[in-house]
DNA sequence: ACGATCGATAACCCTACAGCTATAGATCAA
DNA sequence: TTGATCTATAGCTGTAGGGTTATCGATCGT
């Protein structure tokens, strides 16, 4: 309903960011000390990036002594989806007009 | 193989920019002056938008006489559909990874 | 042909923000 | 306790880019 997919959207425009969250999916909990190194940025650049994504509810912090885990949350793309089905929605939707079929194949 | 969304990202994290592409969605073929009554900006602003657009390939435009009418690609947001799939992918497989852990352990 | 309209481009301003270094705060190891 | 390590914050800088107005080239109506 009130899918807002601008946070989103704004937040993973940054490569660097993305990146993080993409290593998050792919490999599960990381400390800042285990991103940073991998990130090629210094480590306050990628805790604002975490801070960044954790405000958009892409990720989620678990502290455990010094160290602070972060991880991907699951769902948190949903309203992303949603987004593009919606777009995808409103073409087919058009589509089923012969007149607008005849225009797609015109091309 | 379209692996790359970063071009989508960039360009659908602008809410103006966005909110042209929806409406180009929603309501099909439009004109420079026809969007840009609704957008709220310039019409330079909508036209350097619409560049931005065309250039990661979510609209094109169909020059008619002085005015030039511009509509939403169809297929241009699979890469972001592809990339948001491979994300909830790494998770499930992890949660899979999790569960056969748990199962071995269990015997 | 001529003025009007449409869209793109140029030139500029200004804000947002990603990057850095330095440092504070907190926790661990000795 | 003391020094080392981990992360966050503060403060600053440089730049990317979205906004504007002015204007140009092209096309249309008369």
């Amino acid at each position: 309903m009130a899918d807002t997919p601008d946070a989103l959207f704004r937040t993973l425009a940054d490569p660097t960011r993305r990146a993080i969250f993409e290593r998050l999916c792919r490999d599960g909990e990381q400390t800042v000390g285990a991103l940073t190194g991998a990130a090629g940025v210094s480590q306050p650049a990628v805790s604002k990036h975490l801070g960044v994504l954790k405000q958009a509810g892409l990720v989620r912090d678990r502290p455990e002594g010094r160290r602070i885990h972060y991880s991907a949350r699951p769902g948190a793309l949903v309203p992303l989806i949603d987004w593009t089905r919606r777009m995808e929605g409103f073409w087919e939707a058009r589509l089923d007009g012969l007149e607008d079929l005849l225009k797609r194949m015109d091309q």
